[in-house]
DNA sequence: CGTCCACAGGAATGACGGGCGG
DNA sequence: CCGCCCGTCATTCCTGTGGACG
């Protein structure tokens, strides 16, 4: 009885408040606007790049710099999708195939994307990457078209795969008869370049742009024009604004960064029957975001990065502020034999101390300390609360917040 | 000024479950 | 159903190293 009261207010609530949002699919990740302000430099570079393809002719391979948020794959999308409209009138026969790489991962699905876009059918799984590379070839020939390859955030691959795939890619033209194929590749990482061999490089950047970070007025531009479609009239107000663009300025000039303040500052304002998205709206959005990302990482631990984080944990509330590896591998042992895991070796364990320092649950840094060895310096990168708070609710590893390991005491003996 | 600690972190290899062609 | 290859995780073995101590 009492529940149905509650959500009749809740219900009542929001359909009686005033709509923050007018189209919230506006300030998604994946949407592309039709304008994007303080590109047309990128725009038009990246246009003449590719129009030779309208004459039927083959575009240089093209590399593509710039930080999460800077716009890049926004501007390759809709240069790419004006261009596919173009070549549609005209009768060029054109083909796109934009893969992210982070998300794909493995060669193996990446070959599997670009047989797709040749309507090459391919097993997920099974083949050797070999066949699968011959296959995409003879589909490509075969459909004697021109072949734009969109490799997005192509570091990641290459950081676990090394160049030679994109090797492969480069040379392939010498062995296409009827097809011509072009790469677009895009990074994050600006020192990209290094870990190339220098002939991948060299025909892979035939052409380069580089996409500098926005800063806070232009964010505040890109900010302007997403609120027109994405909000009601007078949803925000100025200094929510600049609020919010100086925030995503301060973090490497990341317009997602800005977009997705704004939409949870929208989600936050419209539960409260707000009509009007305040500073402290985007304040709180703020702490959300992170909070969440917090949370979310901690409950998708594997179980022994739990008990590697439980460890830490567990030095930090007996203050040892930033333990050492070693410390941390005698915890997590006694941490194994409580809970009944078998216990990792120190290599696998260093590893995962890393994979966690990567995620920001951990902050890590090598130390020398002389006659005492070389090591690893690592405190909790979050607050101790949070650890304890998701913890607590996972039964496996529930009981471990409270144990105060044996080794500790002896540890801060010895060496006191 | 050389030594030597306590690891970092690369490379090679193995175990394992999943999924395919034949 | 077999044999093959896949990706993932882990182990083993290894070489490299900053700097306090003697």
């Amino acid at each position: 009885m009492q529940n149905i009261n509650v959500l009749d207010e809740v219900f009542e609530r929001a359909v009686k408040s005033a709509r923050v949002f007018k189209n919230r699919n506006v300030l998604r990740h994946d949407y592309i606007p039709d304008r994007l302000p303080h590109r047309e430099e990128q725009i038009r570079y990246f246009g003449e790049i590719v129009a030779p393809v309208l004459k039927t002719d083959r575009c240089s391979n093209i590399f593509i710099y710039g930080k999460t948020g800077t716009g890049k794959t926004a501007v390759i999308k809709y240069v790419l999708n004006k261009l596919m409209g173009k070549t549609q009138t005209l009768g060029v026969p054109l083909r796109v195939c934009y893969v992210n790489c982070r998300l794909t991962g493995t060669e193996y699905r990446l070959f599997a994307s670009l047989c797709n876009a040749m309507n090459v059918k391919v097993p997920f799984t099974g083949l050797a990457v070999g066949e699968l590379f011959d296959r995409f070839k003879a589909g490509l020939d075969a459909a004697a078209a021109l072949l734009i390859v969109v490799l997005d955030e192509v570091d990641e691959l290459v950081k676990a795969r090394g160049d030679m795939l994109l090797y492969e890619l480069t040379r392939m033209n010498e062995s296409l008869i009827k097809s011509k194929l072009s790469l677009v590749g895009i990074s994050n990482d600006l020192r990209f370049k290094e870990l190339l061999d220098p002939r991948v490089l060299s025909s892979l950047s035939e052409e380069e742009i580089v996409f500098r970070p926005y800063n806070a007025t232009e964010l505040g531009d890109i900010l302007l024009e997403r609120c027109k479609l994405a909000l009601c009239e007078g949803a925000l107000s100025e200094g929510a604004l600049s609020l919010c663009a100086a925030l995503a300025a301060a973090e490497h000039g990341d317009a997602r960064r800005a977009l997705d303040l704004l939409r949870v500052a929208g989600e936050v304002a419209e539960r409260e029957g707000a009509a009007r998205i305040t500073d402290e709206h985007i304040r709180v959005a703020e702490k959300r975001i992170e909070h969440d990302r917090i949370i979310d990482a901690l409950k998708n631990l594997t179980p022994h990065s739990k008990l590697v984080l439980a460890s830490v944990y567990l030095l930090n509330k007996a203050n040892v502020a930033s333990a050492i590896t070693g410390d941390i591998y005698e915890v997590y042992c006694e941490l194994c034999e409580l809970t009944d895991y078998t216990a990792l070796t120190q290599r696998r364990v260093s590893g995962l101390i890393n994979e966690l320092d990567v995620i920001g649950l951990l902050n890590s840094s090598v130390v020398s300390m002389g006659r005492y060895g070389r090591t690893k310096k690592i405190r909790l990168g979050i607050a101790r609360g949070l650890v304890k708070e998701v913890f607590a609710g996972d039964e496996r590893v529930a009981c471990l917040v409270e144990y105060s390991p044996k080794c500790l005491t002896d540890a801060s003996n010895r060496r006191s």
